[in-house]
RNA sequence: GCCCUGGUGGUGAAAUCGGUAGACACGCAGGACUUAAAAUCCUGUAGCCGUUGAGGCUGUGCGGGUUCAAGUCCCGCCCGGGGUACCA
């Protein structure tokens, strides 16, 4: 009997879907495990290679869980709010949700083709009303709730209430918008509308300004994503930075915690790392520059405060709202024109760029609060807006960008650290005694920074304070695709739906299109959004990260009516055991939902603060995209081999459209209005585009999905080549090349089964040694190769195994019956099969895993024992294969070196014939 | 720019704790079987020199360093990838 793929995955796919193989039972009585998966966005473009990567490997862990004896969650579901629907929906008229809907059909049926051991059942979607009910509900909660820094976790707002009733907000400890103080009594005398927006300084949830990139052209608020360049993407017109009213969530209350959870977690060192960067944690010292001719001091953070005697000048973001008070009448030009110049580049720009030193001056000019000295007073980009207090004292000896501007700007340089040759280059190393500095002169830095913050606090000129990297999070987007907030203004003040209320739900509308206000399409909907009784309806949407940030505590209780997860189903959870996802999360999602996880946890919702134990970031399979060139501002494109002749935008182009590297140029033509009138500059007669190995994504037109691969080599062998790429974390671009491997392997490992002439040729026989030997070593192989995720080498260890086996020509039952419980996770489909072809009538994932007998892998080496100088012995390992003469050989030199080493028992010894190669004393 | 990460044969890679670099697989070359092809099996396959049962030298992005021993640790570079707060 041959080998036929389609039938047996076809086959085993059906009986895992009747048969609900992987349901999990929270009845079972078994210990549980949690696997989890980071859903994917349903793209339009189906699921890429690059999904399954992850999919597999961690679907290879389940079942290998199961094969352990473990009750394994391991759940799927959609990403569902996004950019990419809206933009179909604007494109086409039709309803996000339809596009949505579709592509969700799509990824469901290939994921089942890959027979991905889910459990079916608790398939979520965050685009279900009766999913971001729940969403909703959470973000209530949030804004239902301030941060007392006294108890250390978030509280009812309730208590707050109760406090200012009780003394005002003098005593209260809380993170918080800055405010004026006030009393009980005062309190007690502001209006209701007074009242409430006092609460929003407090809540978790609240409203602020902030600026996003305004496309007039467009009429839209645009992501960093969509703008290059200082221009769209799309159509290239200008961006400029915009305040609108927003949304905020109070992260930054969490800072310290969500610093703190890291070190309780079994998660990659790197992520944790780039996390703590994010948070980015700074202690120093806040203090305030008088002005000259100004009552209003200036406020600067840094974390060299020991450097006070440093500071030769000032810079202040550009965006800083003192810049147009104190510019003095003959700069104005100057920094106007900067600002704005300014106000047209990304923060991500304004960074990469700092190699091109600019800035301005103001004309005006601060006292130095030691020297009394007048320090000129600058705005340049490299200092933002939002970070610290978007002011720096800048001390050019000791910071490389200070230095950097100090140089081009020729502005003095101050030396107060020795240890370093500022002639050459800024010394910033925290190290060294400080130098022209008064009262600090002579003391270590750490010495004078803490004596700095003693002057600085004493003289009532600033206090020492830890900042923080991590911003608010904006929680407002002006589209139209996402979850409606469960708010309602009343006299502009914002008031939460009814919880009875929920979920408030997406109204359909005429148009996805943008406003051209720049709000949500939602606010064109007067009906919906004007109430009865005069209130207003909040028009923006969530951002793609709501649905998101608790997504994983929904599958334990999916269908729940009550709550988002019930107590008994969450207790028996608790976390996820075992995450994996891409490591392009680090930051984002990982850190909002954790964020999420442990306010619920401060909340009473949950019942442990730790939402991922265990973190597994696998690599990324990368696509080649397609790049043509479009002559700035034309609609004319160059051909690769020609566009050093021009200055260029690079546009991405589906690869569909691309062959060889060659457009086809009606293709592109019909593929975007906007190209419909393109015209091209070709070489040889064709347009020749340039190729670029980067993320597989929708944006970037380079997916390429499994369907052909599963089709033409079956899934098994899909699952198999996946996991023989390589290591899950590496990324790698994504080719064929290698697949006809494992496909033999697959075959052999049939025909140790079956025989084209003789038929099924498994025999009840005592297998020797020697065969024991080969399986046993597989399985010990296995095990530590599983449990340290490390599947590739899994592939490979059970390719040698059957190879060998082979060689003995070993159809033996009960070396086969455990080969296939080995094989199972790796190639489920097959392994079932035959499995059902040896006679068993239940799944072979009930089916417990084998344990490797020690008693049979002893023998692949022998312990040679040594003695040096009639005293110490010491056991050398040896190589079967060695000779006897080799071996006296060998144990003569070891001799030897041990009498050289002074006679100590060396610990291990590995010899190979004709050196030794490993001593350890 | 900053943070994280990777760089090993023609290719994907292995080397788990500092100890024989290149397992396993692809590809390629030669051979067996076959009228032929496919499939299958066998042999070879880092480079250079030598040999034809002879071994030696070099070699893990580049330049240094530590060590009896470095792909692995340290310092300085170069190049690719991810993130950089409205892609998800």
């Amino acid at each position: 009997m041959e080998y036929q793929f389609r039938d047996i995955d076809r086959k085993w796919q059906q009986y895992w879907d009747t048969h609900e193989t992987y349901k999990t039972d929270e009845s079972s009585g078994k210990p549980p495990y949690y696997i989890l998966d980071m859903f994917p966005y349903p793209s339009g473009a189906g699921l890429h290679v690059g999904h399954p990567l992850g999919y597999i490997a961690s679907d290879v862990f389940a079942r290998y869980k199961r094969h352990k004896g473990f009750e394994v969650l391991h759940p799927m579901g959609y990403d569902a709010f996004g950019l990419p629907a809206e933009q179909y929906a604007i494109d086409t008229g039709n309803h996000p949700a339809k596009f949505t809907d579709e592509s969700i059909i799509r990824y469901r049926n290939q994921l089942k083709m890959i027979g991905l051991s889910y459990d079916w059942s608790r398939e979520v979607k965050t685009s279900d009303p009766e999913y971001y009910k729940w969403t909703q509900w959470i973000f209530i909660q949030l804004f239902h709730s301030w941060y007392n820094k006294e108890s250390d976790k978030a509280e009812a707002i309730e208590t707050l209430i109760g406090q200012f009733e009780a003394s005002g907000s003098r005593h209260i400890h809380a993170h918080a918008s800055p405010h004026p103080e006030f009393t009980a009594s005062e309190w007690a005398a502001m209006s209701e509308e007074a009242q409430q927006e006092m609460l929003l300084h407090y809540r978790l949830a609240y409203i602020a300004d902030s600026e996003v990139n305004w496309c007039e052209a467009l009429g839209t608020v645009l992501s960093n994503d969509e703008v290059k360049d200082g221009v769209s993407e799309r159509g290239g017109y200008p961006v400029i930075k915009r305040k609108m009213q927003q949304w905020f969530l109070r992260i930054t209350a969490y800072a310290e915690r969500l610093i703190n959870d890291l070190a309780e977690k079994d998660w990659p060192e790197n992520t944790a790392e780039m996390q703590r960067n994010w948070i980015g944690k700074s202690v120093g010292a806040e203090l305030n520059f008088a002005i000259q001719g100004f009552a209003e001091p200036l406020a600067v953070f840094t974390t060299r405060p020991d450097t006070i005697f440093g500071a030769s000048f000032m810079v202040l973001a550009p965006e800083h709202p003192m810049v147009e008070m104190i510019t003095t009448a003959d700069q104005a030009s100057a920094i106007k024109e900067y600002q704005e110049q300014a106000a047209r580049k990304s923060d991500r720009e304004r960074m990469a760029e700092t190699k091109k030193v600019s800035g301005a001056f103001t004309g005006a000019y601060a006292i130095h609060p030691f020297t009394k000295t007048p320090i000129p007073i600058w705005i340049a980009d490299y200092v933002l807006a939002d970070y610290g207090k978007g002011a720096i004292m800048a001390v050019p000896a000791h910071d490389s960008r200070d230095y950097a501007f100090a140089k081009h700007f020729n502005l003095p340089v101050i030396e107060v650290v020795a240890g370093g040759d500022i002639s050459e280059a800024s010394y910033d190393a925290k190290a060294g005694r400080l130098i022209n500095s008064g009262f600090l002169d002579g003391l270590e830095v750490k010495e004078a920074i803490k004596r700095a913050i003693a002057e600085i606090e004493s003289q009532g000129l600033g206090f020492g304070k830890i900042n923080y990297r991590l911003r608010d999070a904006n929680f407002s987007r002006q589209r139209y695709w996402g979850e409606p907030f469960p708010i309602v203004y009343k006299n502009n003040i914002p008031y939460t739906v009814p919880e009875d209320q929920l979920p408030v739900v997406l109204p359909d509308v005429q148009s996805y299109k943008p406003t051209g206000s720049g709000e949500s399409p939602l606010a064109a909907l007067t009906d919906w959004a004007n109430l009865p009784d005069g209130s207003r309806r909040e028009t923006n949407t969530m951002p793609g990260w709501a649905g998101s940030s608790w997504y994983f505590l929904r599958y334990m209780d999916p269908q729940n009516q009550e709550a988002p997860v019930s107590k008994e189903r969450e207790q028996y959870w608790k976390s996820v055991d075992f995450y994996l996802g891409g490591s392009e999360h680090a930051t984002g999602h990982l850190l909002y939902a954790r964020f999420w996880q442990r306010f619920l946890y401060d909340r009473g919702v949950v019942s442990t603060p730790i939402a991922f134990k265990k973190l597994f970031n696998q690599g990324m399979i990368l696509g080649r995209s397609s790049i043509v060139y479009r002559i700035k501002d034309t609609n004319t494109f160059v051909s690769s081999g020609l566009k050093s002749d021009y200055e260029v935008t690079e546009i991405h182009v589906d690869v569909n459209m691309v062959e060889n590297d060659v457009l086809d140029l009606e293709r592109f033509k019909r593929w975007r209005e906007e190209y419909a009138s393109a015209e091209f500059i070709l070489e040889g007669g064709q347009y020749i585009c340039g190729a670029l190995v980067e993320k597989m994504s929708k944006r970037w037109y380079n997916v390429v999905t499994p369907d052909d691969v599963i089709a033409r080599y079956g899934c098994d062998a899909f699952r198999m080549y996946e996991m023989f790429l390589g290591p899950i974390e590496q990324s790698k671009p994504w080719s064929t090349e290698g697949i006809e491997g494992v496909g033999r392997f697959l075959r052999k490992f049939w025909n140790l089964f079956h025989d084209h002439k003789t038929g099924w040729k498994v025999r009840n026989e005592a297998a020797t040694p020697e065969e024991l030997k080969i399986l046993h070593r597989t399985i010990k192989k296995l095990n530590e190769d599983i449990e340290r995720f490390s599947i590739n080498t899994c592939v490979s260890s059970l390719m040698i195994c059957v190879n060998e086996l082979s060689a003995l020509n070993c159809s033996k039952q009960d070396i086969l019956k455990q080969l296939l419980v080995l094989i199972s996770p790796l190639a489920p489909h097959i392994a079932e099969e035959l499995w059902q072809q040896m006679g068993h009538e239940e799944s072979i994932a009930r089916e417990a895993y084998p344990q490797a007998n020690e008693a049979y892998l002893v023998e692949s080496s022998f312990s040679y024992p040594v003695s040096i100088n009639g005293k110490h012995r010491a056991n050398i390992v040896l190589p079967l294969d060695m000779s006897s003469a080799e071996i006296q050989e060998q144990v003569l030199a070891l001799e030897e070196v041990i009498k050289w080493t002074g006679g100590a028992t060396p610990k291990k010894v590995i010899i190979v014939p004709g050196k030794i190669v490993n001593l350890v004393i």
